[in-house]
This record gives C-alpha cells, sequence and structure tokens, in this order.
DNA sequence: TAGTTTTCACCTAGGTGACAACGT
DNA sequence: ACGTTGTCACCTAGGTGAAAACTA
C-alpha cells in the first residue's frame, strides 16, 4: 500500500464534494459493462417526500438488478483495463434486506466496522496491470434527519452540517495485480466509520444523522510517468444503491437492530432466538 | 499469492534434501553481503558429542555476530537483484535466550505456530522489482533424538526416520515489491509446523524429536519468459543458526516451557508471577 | 516406558449492542 | 428532548501449555 501517490486520484477526492446521484450531471447509466444503475429514485424519496415510514417498499427501487452500477462520466473514454471491469455485490440479499428497513451504520470516535461488510467479486480486469481499490462515501443529500419513535420514520431535520473530511480508503492489499484481485472475494473489512473530526487513524468521518453513499472504485495504477494526465481515464466507479445508509451514533430503528444482532455473528450475544429464523 | 510456479524453486525444494551446514559442500561462508555464517560447531556439538548438558555454553557459538547468515554456492554470479540484499533477524536476543537452552517447537496433527515468530527486516532490494519470500526447514543431521529428564539432556536416540516430505512455506504477500518488503518487518507468524504426513493444510511437515534449521529465501521473481534458467543467480538464502531447534509433540526440557510461557502471550494464563522478572 | 493425541481452561485480540451517564 | 460517550457483558476467532487418555 501507498506505494502510489494520490495524485492520480485526486479527481476521486475533488468529486466526493458533490452530490453525484444528483447535482453532478456527467454521472449516470455507463457504456461497456453490464449496469445497474438505477435513476435516482431511492434517495429521491428521502429528499422529496421528507418523512417516510418504515414499511414503504422503497428498498425496492434502490436494490438495483444487475451485478453492479458501473457510473463513469459518459464523454470520457476509459482506458482498456478498466473499461471492461464489472463488479458484483456479494450479501446482495442481506444488504437489500437491511435497505428495506432503511440501513444505520454506527460511527464511533474510534471508529465502527460497517455491518454488513462491503465486500465484491471482481471481473474483467487485466490480470497482468495493477490496480488500486478504494471506497469513498458521499452525501446522498445535503439534509440533517432525526427519527421519529412514536411512528417509526425518519424526518428532515435541517440542512446538513459542515462536510466532513472527505477520506478514502484504500484496500489494504493495494496496489496489486488484477489477477489477485479476481481471485478471491474482496473485502472492505478493515474499514471503519467515524464521527470524530480529528480522527487520526485514518478513518472515514461521517456526520451522524446524515445519509451517505459508498463508492467503490477501481484504478488502473498507470506505469506511465506522466500518468496523471490520464487519471481520469485510469479509473472506474461503481455504485451499489442497496448500500446507502444513515450515519448513526445509536441505532435509530428498533428492526435494523434485531436484523442487524440475527446477522452479525459477533452481535451473537444479544440473541434470543435460533438465528435461522430470519 | 501463487501467481507464479514452482519452477524457479525447484532448486531450493531440492537442495532442502542435503544437510546444508556438512554435507553439502557448496554451502559456505559467501560473497557479497555481510554474513555472519558460522562454521558447522553449533549443531556439530550435537552430531560429535552426542550428549549435551543444557547448561553449556553451545548456544554462543550459534548466535553469528552480524545482521544474517547468507549463504550461497560460490560459484554462482548471483542477479544483482538479490546480491544487495540483507536481513536482519527480528527479537534476536530471544531467539538466542531460547537458543541457549536448546530451542523446542511443537508439533501437532493441525499444524502449530512457531514461536518465536521467524521474522526479519530486509534490505537491499531493488524496491521495483517483485520478490517472493518464503522459508523452508532442513534437517540439522540425520539423528533422532531422546531427551534424558534424569540430567535434563538429549541423547542421540538413533538415525533419523524417513524423511518428511520437503515443503516450502511462501509468505502470503509473495509476490510483492522491493518497496513493500522493506517498509515493515516481514513476518512468518501464518507459518505452521504440523507431524502429520498425511497434511493437507500446507503446513510445515517435520518429524518429532529431530533438529531443523530455518532457512530463508528471497527469490527475485524474473519478469524474463526464460526465467528458469536464472533460478540459481535469481534467489539468495539466510541462514540464522540462533533459529534452529527440535521438533517435539510436548516440551522436554522445563526451562523451554517456562521461557515461552514468560514470553509468549498467548501462554499469559499459565505464568504465576510478573513477565518482568525474565 | 516413551511418545502422541485430544481436550480444556485460560489467554490475546477485537467486534457487538445495551445501558447509564453525560452533554447541549 | 435529543443526541453522544464510555463502559460492559458477551460474543468470534484462534493461540497457549497442562493434563488425561491413548498407542505402541
Amino acid at each position: 500500500m501507498s506505494v502510489f501517490t494520490a495524485t492520480s486520484l485526486s479527481i476521486l477526492t475533488s468529486s466526493a464534494e458533490g452530490y453525484p446521484m444528483s447535482s453532478s450531471p456527467d454521472w449516470g447509466s455507463s457504456v461497456g459493462t453490464p449496469c445497474s444503475f438505477v435513476q435516482p429514485q431511492g434517495y429521491g424519496q428521502y429528499g422529496a417526500s421528507a418523512l417516510l415510514s418504515d414499511s414503504e417498499e422503497r428498498g425496492l427501487s434502490c436494490s438495483g438488478g444487475g451485478s453492479g452500477g458501473s457510473c463513469v462520466p459518459r464523454d470520457v473514454q476509459k482506458n482498456v483495463r478498466v473499461s471492461g471491469v464489472s463488479v458484483q455485490l456479494e450479501m446482495k440479499t442481506l444488504w437489500e434486506e437491511f435497505n428495506r428497513l432503511g440501513t444505520e451504520m454506527i460511527v464511533t470516535k474510534a471508529g465502527r466496522r460497517m455491518f454488513p461488510t462491503f465486500q465484491v467479486k471482481i471481473f474483467g480486469m487485466d490480470p497482468l496491470a495493477d490496480y488500486a481499490l478504494l471506497m469513498d462515501f458521499v452525501p446522498l443529500d445535503d439534509k440533517r434527519y432525526r427519527y421519529a419513535f412514536h411512528n417509526s420514520s425518519w424526518l428532515v431535520a435541517g440542512k446538513a452540517d459542515p462536510a466532513t473530511p472527505g477520506r478514502v480508503h484504500f484496500h489494504p492489499d493495494s496496489p496489486a495485480r488484477g489477477a489477485q484481485w479476481m481471485r478471491q472475494i474482496v473485502s472492505f473489512d478493515k474499514l471503519k466509520l467515524t464521527n470524530n473530526l480529528l480522527d487520526d487513524n485514518g478513518h472515514i468521518i461521517l456526520n451522524s444523522m446524515h445519509r451517505y453513499q459508498p463508492r467503490f472504485h477501481v484504478v488502473f495504477v498507470d506505469p506511465r510517468k506522466d500518468s496523471e494526465r490520464y487519471a481520469e481515464q485510469n479509473f472506474k466507479t461503481f455504485i451499489f444503491q442497496e448500500t446507502q445508509f444513515t450515519a448513526v451514533t445509536a441505532y435509530q430503528n428498533h428492526r435494523i437492530t434485531q436484523l442487524k444482532i440475527a446477522s452479525n455473528p459477533f452481535a451473537k450475544g444479544f440473541r434470543d432466538c435460533d438465528p435461522e429464523d430470519w
């Protein structure tokens, strides 16, 4: 890791400031790979209707149909090393189950893992080329939320707090050859979320009570000396709607809590019935 | 891992059959790097005098002086990618402490880690070249031993049992660039020893009650198509006398047991006094 | 008797949600 | 009220040597 500088990635971190599903016009249904990009219906319900019941079927429109959402600017001709890459989200049905309820992810000062863990299968890389894999998190909108316990629903509580430092998490095996990435499931289980603005552990900093969309980036490590010039061509971004979530310091929706307890092995101590009942 | 075949390593596995310190004439004090190879005094005491008291100072002759024992056939001109490589054993004083008592390593059917763990710092690699790092274990002699509890010493119990399958343990990060290997300590903590001849977990198979010398190999992954032809030039082997040990299924020397308990964090449960008393 | 195998209590190391305490 | 923080019991996962059981 950290063999290569962030130069070729500046394009990523800068774009992380916007809201890719809405305000950024050059993100859309892609070319090349099977692309299940879904129009911004899922978060739109949040943004527009502002009040949303748990039992709504809104998750269905976010789950996507195919193996992954490939979202690249239309006008950039991608390098052949990334253009053919496709990605399949693991534990997709579990993600969808959470998403249907409105996924919440705990953030703590020390940093908390995500559950479910973001993990993918990768196809179509050049086996001999070097790639870096990384994730970042973009706000789904500019709102702050609060949870209404009385009717189990999220409410808009105002405009978003000031944006957190836009960090990026490199998969610790980066960089590595395509053959290695494709050999087995790539897991981002080391990634941790924090609400500590002064965090110096390299964790992802998020605002509690805000909504986020995880993004997955495949970056071809260009051996050319002037590789910065090709930065835009050398990466490809994948977005899975079903992985969006609300950052919280304590779970709000009781059904999310129960699903976490039921499906996360580390929460086994809080189960009171067989895990197969789910 | 396993990106490259064993072709370039056949030379290693084949040489693992002999006893490099004695019968193999082309192993000796080396060229190139600082080389603390010590004449076969250490094991020689085992082979020759056959009976050895715990309190002898034999360990002192095995501990070596410099940063590592580099042992290569004299007549082969090494590739520049490996000729400048040097290696420093971590926890050297702990290894020496064990070696002074006569190190024992547990072997189990399921596989047991080594303690101390074999770990090294590496210098002088080409930062951009790819290397594989691996370990193997060669018999120190052709003897079988038993422990005489009455006077706390090892006795020769006969000729060695049939040799075990000569396996090799690749460091799981192999292959990787020199820059990555040199960045931090390289630890072989995943390596496990077994006495199960039918082991299919890829563990190192050893005969209990036999003496072994761990070896550390740095292999330059040659990008040339006919790289097999340069196999001999592309690797360099390091031997640290102080890491030799007797494989056992249960500790024989009570002082070894006590030192393991005192120094291995996982054995903390068996301590009855402060760990700083050592 | 000498050595091996299995089981076990006890650790390391660290990921869970519950909960009480603490802010604002 | 609402949200955050730290502590805690309870897990996962797996590395220890002790001791009993087993095998020639």
